[in-house]
DNA sequence: GGCCGCCAAACTGCATGCAATTCAGGCGCT
DNA sequence: AGCGCCTGAATTGCATGCAGTTTGGCGGCC
């Protein structure tokens, strides 16, 4: 229960750090679809700063995952495939049940108020849009992170939750979030109550249902998928090994 | 068994990259110890590119975890808490349970030979100096990850190994490798068995021991450690509430 | 001697400029 | 009409320059 340092991350005051944060919501509240081009300098007029700076924010947000950062060509919005996505939800499943392993009968009262007036705001936003409820649902899982009070798994919750979200947005259309909301007061009551193996298996199938609604079908065809399927041919090995072919295929 | 995109990140054609890889190698080899500064010129002159991407090395760095940014002072090399350490321990070992879980009974006969070879390497630098048996060590676990054909596995792993031979460097300063490689053998047969309950508890006891062996004492007091202690109470909240103090402490 | 404040050097924060590359659309050819 | 080339606009890669901040050491003062 010893406060451990709760130190700022490298980014958290400079324009950097704003822009990372807004991009971030912004994909996440799905605002920005898979496959948005990011020009700096787009970016660097829109946030009042140069494109330097602008720059050096898709860095980071493609250092998380976020952004695919390919040498002279625009930034864009990742486009995980279906195999990642599915990566992702593997490893926040055992993330979170750290998480929750770590939580299990420790937590404070104060910090039980806070969970339980996060849940009362995703029930509360439920007839909102769905980008403010998946934005939400995937805040309450952060929140628990945060509770652990070490600063490297709330960094890598987040950054698998934002990418696990990015996924949502691409392969899932319809978000039912009711169901989650439950789940999340389930997990708080056995965290409360202590039990360990009880909030460890309640995560588990909460990601795992949440995951297995959303990633339903391997889905090799879905939407501009064509690249997606031929980039492991084309960027295998270290010396560019270009696929020729004629341009057939666009984005958008 | 299907080949996923094993995609270059964003970092790996470019001089950043070059930067990044050659830093993390140092850091991982102890040829930079944790508190090192990293002054942006220094590095640009010494790799031959201007502040600019010496800067942007740096951001990637940090948000790896490796190095730490603080506005407007010199970028030094991270100096993890025990805490931390600990912590980052624990992301491993559940991590890497994943990553022998996937493997178990799934290698193909290339991968093991691999594998094999770069045990023996492992064997054959043992009496070489300790950096590099510490670097082929890490090696060693960071191969597995990709061969998961993850990358997001691979990237998680990788950073969380190279965290964790930092905090290596800051708390043990004697290394045995011996029982770690026949640890890694062990694995390796495991994983070609197929066992899967049998290889998640053998890397589970590996990492552990090796973070029991590094991480033996809350160890309060170490080295210049007083700044860490007084961390947590200067770096609450957002608004740079700053500790006074006669300036007493001095590092280095 | 020890402590404080000041000042120059060092360093970072950021914008801008130039070269190189990619992209898009038009033109000519078949 | 369809296909390919070619050119200008858009965009990135990177270095440099300037302003603001920190650092560390020197001189003065107690």
């Amino acid at each position: 229960m010893a406060p451990r340092s709760a130190g700022k991350n490298a980014e958290s005051s400079d324009k950097v750090g704003v822009i990372c944060r807004a991009l971030r919501r912004a994909i996440i509240e799905q605002a920005l679809e898979p496959g948005a081009k990011l020009p700096e300098d787009s970016l660097g007029e829109r946030f009042g700063v140069s494109r330097t700076i602008a720059r050096h924010a898709l860095g980071q947000l493609a250092a998380e995952g976020l952004v695919e950062l390919r040498r002279n060509r625009i930034a864009v919005v990742a486009t995980p495939s279906w195999q990642e996505a599915r990566d992702a939800f593997d490893i926040r499943i055992e993330l979170e049940r750290l998480v929750v392993r770590q939580l299990a009968g420790k937590l404070t009262k104060p910090q039980i108020a806070t969970l339980n007036a996060h849940v009362d705001a995703e029930d509360a936003a439920r007839d909102g849009t769905d980008a403010v409820s998946i934005r939400l649902a995937t805040e309450f899982h952060i929140l628990l992170a945060h509770m652990t009070n070490s600063p490297i798994l709330v960094r890598y919750v987040s950054e698998v939750a934002y990418r696990c979200c990015l996924t949502l947005s691409l392969y899932s259309r319809p978000h039912s979030s009711e169901c989650a909301i439950n789940e999340h007061r389930a997990i708080i009551a056995a965290l409360v109550k202590g039990d360990e193996a009880k909030v460890m298996a309640l995560m588990h199938s909460h990601l795992d249902s949440v995951a297995s609604r959303a990633l339903v079908a391997p889905a090799p065809q879905r939407g501009r998928d064509l690249l997606d399927i031929l980039a492991p041919y084309a960027d295998e090995g270290g010396s560019e090994r270009v696929v020729k072919l004629p341009k057939v295929v666009r984005v958008r």
